[in-house]
DNA sequence: CGTCTAATTGAGATGTGTCAAGCGGTGTGG
DNA sequence: CCACACCGCTTGACACATCTCAATTAGACG
């Protein structure tokens, strides 16, 4: 009984180590700096729906996604949702925000969800003593940052259609070609109305870049390469 | 002669150290760092009009502003421009791409302007020996992300004058309430054409929040208070 | 005084949001 | 097992904000 106990809580522990080694900030730790870090997480469930944390709270704590999925997103001032990221297993939700004040998003289960948490404190201060960590959080931030100028010049500049492709593309990339999401939902992180984004994905239907599967909350993306040719497409040459 | 010269010397030495001490993320940096980070400095002068880098070139330099106004822009996929950031004295130039290959927007002189350069090797290394800088990094790339998620959802869901705005807010709070700006460089930080930059623009002088100025590119704020209400208000509570 | 560029204004086209209605599948309770 | 309600999906008609194109005016500068 002791045994299979045991053996029980270090499967438990294998499996969280696993998490923290896919988390893009502890990727290339050595074995004892993640079990170091492990020992400050602890597991938490919340069911489909739940907010995990809001937009505006103090950021006391650090959560990685063991599994399931999540969606980040915020309201504008005029109330309308937007969804900046949706991740998956081994994310943090909002990181940066532990050194900020607040939260800068809400977070909300798409999915029942069991993240790992660590608090702030001890998120901090494993940094602090950890350069190399540091010097990854820079990267990982950077690389957001990065792309998230590359969104928003597409959300200044570029009509729904192109904006759609896009966001197909990024969801591809990270999902596979079908995709859980209703129209809603995909209109949110596309920026736009759930009728628009039905309409031109009956657009891009005809230009057979996605098939609409029968079944509710689920796109299908059937010609990636074509998707990956449009998008990157029309710069005018000068 | 030889007194005259090192007198000289010690100047531009005590500005540059002065700049530095202004840049963020040495802000809180003991003198003697700050001095040890500037003997890697070189100082350089671009004229108005010119690239300081351009989007997708390898990240080879840290750039400070010590003198003058550069802008941080990109081009969409269809070709049209946005403007991402106007820096000013002791402001980085797009800082994170040092953790990145390439700079991730261009960055145009639009005065004439001096910077202090930082080769990238030495900064990185600077950065990896000096856990308190790297530590600083973070704070304001993860400023920057949040302030870059307010911007994305405005674009995202609000309308232009909505957005002009906040412009207006952000720009007041970095360089007072007399802005040298064409109507056309207003537009590319707005994300809209000139000709609705400007027809919004005189709804807003109808409004009494804006004064034109009778002299070109210039764009007065003759009352920030009320600029300021309307850009906060229109959260509908629920 | 003439030239050049920025600013302005107008008319028309168009993309997208809004509102309203209908369809189809799913689950629930009688 | 069927009827019903519910929710997501779809479509159409219309309104409206914004873009586009074109023409005019106003300042700045030599």
């Amino acid at each position: 009984m002791l045994d299979r106990q045991r053996r029980h809580l270090e499967l438990r522990e294998s499996e969280r180590d696993n998490v923290l080694r896919q988390c893009l900030i502890f990727k290339n730790l050595p074995p004892e700096k993640i079990r170091e870090i492990g020992q400050h997480v602890k597991s938490i469930w919340f069911k489909k729906g739940s907010l995990i944390f809001s937009n505006g709270e103090p950021s006391d704590s650090l959560y990685i996604i063991q599994e399931g999925l999540v969606k980040l997103c915020n309201t504008s001032a005029s109330g309308k949702s937007a969804t900046f990221h949706i991740s998956t297993r081994g994310d943090t939700l909002n990181g940066s925000a532990l050194f900020t004040e607040t939260y800068f998003m809400s977070a909300q289960a798409m999915s029942n969800v069991s993240v790992l948490r660590i608090g702030r404190d001890e998120f901090l201060s494993f940094v602090t003593k950890t350069p190399d960590v540091a010097i990854e959080i820079i990267r990982v931030t950077a690389r957001r940052l990065k792309s998230e100028y590359e969104r928003m010049i597409d959300f200044q500049r570029e009509e729904v259609e192109q904006r759609m492709l896009r966001c197909l593309l990024t969801l591809a990339s990270k999902f596979g070609t079908t995709l859980s999401l209703t129209r809603e939902e995909l209109a949110d992180f596309v920026g736009t109305t759930t009728e628009t984004a039905i309409r031109v994905m009956s657009r891009l239907k005809k230009k057979g870049i996605v098939s609409c599967s029968a079944r509710k909350g689920e796109i299908v993306i059937s010609d990636l390469a074509k998707l990956d040719i449009l998008t990157r497409q029309s710069y005018p040459i000068l």
